[in-house]
DNA sequence: ACTACGTCCTGCGAGC
DNA sequence: TGCTCGCAGGACGTAG
């Protein structure tokens, strides 16, 4: 499940590679979550931007090759697309290909001008390592709605970019219930440094690999050694000692200290 | 408009 | 050993 730092760390690398290069032939599964990736046949990559988990490849005509990894995707280089996990690929001028690996196709592919953004992409919140994203917006974004802290966290919509791993790591690290419907400005205060932290920690170490996640190189993540409560259920507390918990919110697997973390 | 829940998709691990 | 079944999850669709 690439999140922002995931992506991020791809992005970093794809932007010298790509930046200048033209699109000479791609090609897709059959999908319509995959086959817009054949418009890019032709374009020239101008920028290689993020916003939340979503990647946007600035194309030559003013539109945005928008992709998203969903939770098993990799953009990695490829020698030929045989492949079958291979979702879509693009062949560059410089006779590289890249290729969008994606075992359970979650992923997501589209072209779009960046005024006609739909969906979840068109309610991103702030990106929680901007100067926009702070504790008084963020407080004032959970105050709309009446869903639990988590799950308006996964929604984007309060910051954009936090998924499952993130939000419970944030969650626990400001001893916050995950199921809390409502939380102090004092709470928000803590929660906010705390989805910065966890990011930075994340990208520093270069994301989160449990199973999939790979850089553009190829190269695994090893934040997943770091987390202190994603994933760590039945096992000690590192702040209290008592035992984790896990439960469902929302239909999300959920870890959190019942100790540490109360409503 | 909002909330809650089902759906997509496939590999994997638990259990028989 | 080999099989079935349920789980994992981000975004989106749908129902109430």
């Amino acid at each position: 499940m690439p999140e922002l730092p995931e992506v991020e760390s791809i992005r970093r690398q794809l932007e010298p590679w790509l930046i200048g290069n033209k699109v000479i032939a791609a090609g897709s599964h059959p999908s319509a979550k995959f086959s817009p990736a054949t418009e890019a046949i032709g374009m020239t990559i101008e920028s290689v931007n993020r916003r939340g988990k979503f990647l946007l490849l600035g194309l030559d005509d003013g539109r945005e090759l928008v992709i998203h990894l969903g939770m098993t995707g990799q953009l990695i280089p490829v020698e030929e697309t045989s492949d079958p996990y291979l979702r879509a690929w693009w062949e560059m001028d410089d006779e590289k290909i890249l290729g969008f690996r994606d075992t359970r196709r979650f992923g997501r592919i589209r072209i779009v001008l960046p005024n006609e953004y739909e969906g979840t992409l068109a309610q991103l919140g702030p990106e929680p390592l901007s100067e926009e994203f702070t504790p008084e917006q963020l407080y004032e974004a959970l105050k709309k709605s009446s869903r639990r802290v988590k799950t308006q966290l996964l929604s984007q919509k309060p910051v954009a970019g936090v998924g499952n791993i993130y939000a419970d790591e944030a969650c626990f690290r400001a001893g916050i219930h995950p199921g809390s419907r409502k939380i102090s400005k004092n709470q928000a205060k803590r929660l906010h440094a705390e989805i910065k932290n966890v990011l930075l920690i994340a990208l520093d170490n270069g994301g989160t690999t449990l199973r999939d996640y790979v850089n553009v190189e190829g190269v695994q993540g090893k934040n997943q050694e770091f987390l202190l409560c994603y994933g760590r259920w039945n096992e000690p507390c590192y702040a209290c000692g008592g035992v984790l918990k896990r439960t469902v919110l929302d239909g999300r697997g959920t870890t959190y200290c019942v100790n540490c973390q109360q409503r």
